[in-house]
DNA sequence: ATCGTATATAAACATATGGTTATATACTAA
DNA sequence: TTAGTATATAACCATATGTTTATATACGAT
């Protein structure tokens, strides 16, 4: 594979935020208000990673009125499912967005 | 695994020198020298990117009278094998290298 | 058309990163 | 010991990166 591209993806994931991000949406699509809540993060602050993650071709997005869901891609990249196998489970962040209700929301 | 250390994996890789020597040490341990004489690049730099490789337990280094060979490690990381995979093929350089006769003076 | 919500973008700033030059350290050979 | 080679570290600088605040855009409801 080209190094650029390979360059592009690493420093996709040379970060702790995008690194939870991609952790989340293993489990499940999310729109960027949901990354917002369980991140506790500001809405640019979330929406400038995921342009990172959707340039470098590891999350893909789909609209849906006026929300956003995004999701894992990454079909470029041959490696990125042992990857994505390394990085930890959130099933209890996703269960305490379901619980506060801020699913419904989106 | 935990994040900080994914991080740290991923900050370390995402650098297309250091993609390169990882491409490079696939075939075979090397020393800084010979590093230097295929990436045609500074000798400080090229040291300046090994100590982050090897902090991110990248790559392991092995002393041999005045010369230093470093080599993969990653036994930490599961996904390891599966991104070295990705990367280049660095057979060519590493002939360059062995019939400038730059190979044996290291 | 207007308002409210969700998301993206821009500008500004502080910090991180990579390259260079200069210098220090470690080892070998004489 | 001294000289020469290999490597590491430090200081400096330019550029890249992440966060924040402010603003713009897109969509739905009224």
């Amino acid at each position: 594979m080209e190094l650029d591209q390979l360059t592009e993806c690493y420093k996709a994931m040379a970060d702790k935020t995008r690194l939870n991000i991609l952790a989340l949406l293993r489990h499940e699509e999310l729109c960027v208000c949901e990354l917002v809540e369980i991140l506790k993060m500001t809405q640019p602050s979330i929406s400038q990673h995921l342009r990172k993650l959707k340039q470098a071709k590891l999350v893909k997005e789909r609209r849906n009125s006026q929300w956003i869901f995004y999701s894992i891609d990454g079909e470029i990249y041959p490696f990125i499912k042992a990857n994505l196998e390394a990085l930890p489970d959130m099933t209890e962040k996703i269960e305490e967005l379901k619980q506060s209700g801020n699913k419904v929301c989106c």
